[in-house]
DNA sequence: AAAGAAGCCGAAAAGGTTTTCTGAAGATAG
DNA sequence: CTATCTTCAGAAAACCTTTTCGGCTTCTTT
C-alpha cells in the first residue's frame, strides 16, 4: 500500500474520550442499551462518527465466546461446481453479520487437517464442508466443537449433518421429460463409472424407464465427463442403433459432443434426435445450437440451505443427521423440443 | 450438528493446570521460548495434547495487533476469471499462516462498502480487491488503514497499487504466433466495445501488424462475448473476405463459434484458416476440434502476486504505486498449427 | 564459604470490548 | 423535610494469550 497509515486503531476509549464519558457508557450508547440518557447517546454516536471508529470484532468475539465467522472448507476450488454452492452460503451469510473464511484443501487431507486446524483456532462458529463430487467422504469426526455441515459430498458417517443433490431423482426427472416428449428409443452415455453422480443418475434414468414401460436402448455408456467421449460415443451409438431417438448424456460436455456427433452425421436436433445434458452450466447449455435442454443442481441453493442450517445450529435448534438430497430443476431448451 | 460440543473449549489455564506449571510457562513452552527447561516444555506439550489445545487466534490478534488475516474483497464470484485469482491467492496465502475472509459484493457499491467494514472490523492484516473486468475501478480512498493490492480491475488513483493482465501484450503476442505461422490475412471478431480488455487487445493487434508490414482485414468487429457472436461474425467474415486465412477471437467462447461456423462453411482448420481465442479457458479449448490456440492471462499467477505484495507491504516493505501489467502466455494447439 | 552468574518459573500487565453492579443525582410521595 | 424510587453514569471484572520483569534456586568461581 502506498499510504501511510494511522499510527494506531481507533477505540473505544478514544470515542468514550471525545464524547467526555467512559467506555461502558460509550460501548451502551453504541450498542443501543438503555440506562443511557438521549443526549449522551447522541454525543457518543457523533464522537464514533468523526473518528470513523469500528468496533474490534477480535474484543468482542474474545468476550462474547461467538465469532461472527464461518469456515468454508472446500476439497476443489477449481471445481465449477463449488463455486455456485460457495456462493450461496455466502448469499446466506452475508445477509447477516457473517463473514466467511475460505479454506481450499486442494483435495489433500494433510491440508484438510492443517486448515480445520487453523479455523478451529480462530474460533470459527461453524464449518461448512464441501466436497468435489457427490461421493461421500470422510467424516471429520464427533470432536468437531461447533456445528458442521458437508455439502454436496456427503458425510460417510450416520450422525452427521449432510447435504447433497439427488442425482436419482435428477435421472427419473430427465428421462420423464423425454418420454413426454415423446421419445421412446432413449440411450444414456455418462461419464467416469467411479462417480456417484454417473451411477446414481443412471439408476434413477432405469427407474422412470421401468414406470414407463420402456428399456434402455443398449448399455449404459459409460467413460470420460469430456466432450470428446460425447462425440465418440454418439458415433458408435448411431451406427449401432440408428433407430434411438433421445441421447441422454450424464453432464452438458458430453451433450455437447454428442450434439455435435449428430449434427455432422446428418441428423436433425431436435426433431430426428432429442439431446439433453446435466447440470446446466450455462455457458455451454445457451450457447450450443440448439441450446441444451438440463437439469439444474439448484447447486445456490444447497448452499444457502448448508448456511442456514449451520445458523439454525447455532440458535441452539436441532437440525438432525443423515442426508438431506436437493431436487434438481428442468430447464427446457431447444435440443429436446422443436421451436414453437 | 448433530453431536453434543463441550461446554467450554480449552484454554491455555487448563493445560497448564494439567502440567503444573503457570499459563505464562505454559505460553513459552508451546510457542518456543527459551527460558524453560526441557522436561517442564514435555509435560506441557503433552498436556495440551491430551486436551487437544489449540490457542485462541482472537487472543492472540488482540494482543499482537496482527490477526493473519486477509480480506478478499471481489465483485464478481460468478465471473470465472475471478477464481483463478482466488485461488492464487489463497495458495500464496495458505502456504503460511493466513487465512482468508471471502467476501462477494455483487457488483454492488454499497455491499462493497458494508464488506469493507465488516474486515476492518475483523481487523485484517490486509486486502486484495478484485474486480470482474480489466477497466479501472473506483479507489477504496486513501483512508484503508491496511495495506491494499487491486487485482484484475487496477483502481482508478494512482498512488494505489495494482495488478491487471497485459491485454495490449496479449494481442501483440497473438498476432505474431498467427505471422509466425505464416498467416497474412487476419481479422479480428472480438466483444463488446465497452471492455477495455476488448479494445486493449485490438490495440496490441494493430501494434504488432504494422509492425510487421500488415494489415487487418476488415475492421475489429465489436459485439458479445458469446459463441453465437463468434459463428455469425465468422459467416459474415467468410462472404465479405473469402481470402482470410486467420481469425482471432477475443475469447475462446467466441473463437468455439469462430471453429463451429468455419466447419460449417466447408473451410478446414488449421489448413486453410487458423482460429485462435484468448483466456485459455481448458473446457473450451481443450474439448474442441481442433483443440483451440490461445492466450492464458496467467491469473492464478497474478493471484498468487497480490497476495505476495500484501506480504510485503506487511514486513514494511515499500510495494510501489500504479499499475504492473502481467505478461499473458501462449499456449498453441491445433487450431493455428496443424498435426505433426 | 561467600559472591556472582545462570537457569528457570510465576506474577502482572496489556490488548479492546461488554456487562454487571454500585453509587450519585434528581424526582416523587408522604 | 425526609424517605423511597427512578434514572443515568462509571468502576471493575471478564474473555485468553503473550511478554516483561522480578525473584528463587542451583551452579560456578575465587
Amino acid at each position: 500500500m502506498a499510504r501511510t497509515d494511522p499510527a494506531r486503531a481507533v477505540t473505544l476509549t478514544d470515542v468514550a474520550r471525545l464524547a467526555g464519558v467512559s467506555v461502558a457508557t460509550a460501548s451502551k450508547a453504541l450498542n443501543g442499551r438503555d440506562q443511557v440518557k438521549d443526549s449522551t447517546r447522541q454525543r457518543v454516536v457523533e464522537a464514533a462518527e468523526r473518528l470513523s471508529f469500528s468496533p474490534n470484532a477480535l474484543a468482542r468475539g474474545l468476550l462474547a465466546g461467538r465469532t461472527g465467522t464461518v469456515g468454508l472448507l472446500t476439497s476443489d476450488l477449481e471445481g465449477r461446481f463449488v463455486i455456485p454452492i460457495l456462493m450461496g452460503a455466502e448469499d446466506a451469510f452475508g445477509a447477516g453479520q457473517v463473514s466467511v473464511f475460505l479454506c481450499d484443501a486442494r483435495g489433500d487431507a494433510i491440508r484438510e487437517q492443517y486448515h480445520l486446524r487453523a479455523l478451529l483456532g480462530r474460533r470459527v462458529d461453524g464449518l461448512i464442508i464441501v466436497g468435489r463430487q457427490t461421493d461421500p467422504r470422510p467424516s471429520l469426526g464427533p470432536d468437531i466443537p461447533v456445528p458442521v455441515v458437508y455439502a454436496y459430498a456427503p458425510s460417510d458417517h450416520p450422525d452427521d449433518r449432510s447435504l447433497t443433490p439427488d442425482n436419482t431423482g435428477a435421472g427419473r426427472m430427465a428421462v420423464e421429460h423425454l418420454v413426454a416428449c415423446g421419445r421412446t428409443r432413449i440411450a444414456h452415455i455418462t461419464g467416469e463409472h467411479a462417480y456417484a453422480a454417473a451411477r446414481d443418475r443412471a439408476a434413477g434414468v432405469r427407474d422412470a424407464l421401468t414406470a414407463a414401460g420402456l428399456e434402455l436402448v443398449g448399455d449404459v455408456m459409460y467413460s470420460e465427463w469430456s466432450e470428446r467421449w460425447g462425440r465418440d460415443a454418439t458415433a458408435m451409438l448411431l451406427e449401432q442403433h440408428p433407430e434411438i431417438d433421445a441421447i441422454l448424456c450424464g453432464s452438458d460436455q458430453i451433450a455437447r459432443g454428442a450434439l455435435d456427433m449428430a449434427h455432422a452425421l446428418g441428423r436433425s436436433v431436435p426433431d430426428d434426435v432429442a439431446v439433453m445434458g446435466f447440470d446446466n452450466w450455462e455457458v455451454l447449455t445457451t450457447n450450443s445450437r440448439p441450446e441444451l435442454t438440463s437439469i439444474d443442481a439448484n447447486l445456490q441453493q444447497l448452499g444457502r440451505t448448508a448456511a442456514q442450517w449451520v445458523f439454525a445450529a447455532l440458535d441452539g435448534k436441532d437440525i438432525g443427521t443423515g442426508t438431506q438430497f436437493v431436487d434438481g430443476r428442468l430447464v427446457i431448451r431447444g435440443s429436446t423440443v422443436a421451436r414453437r
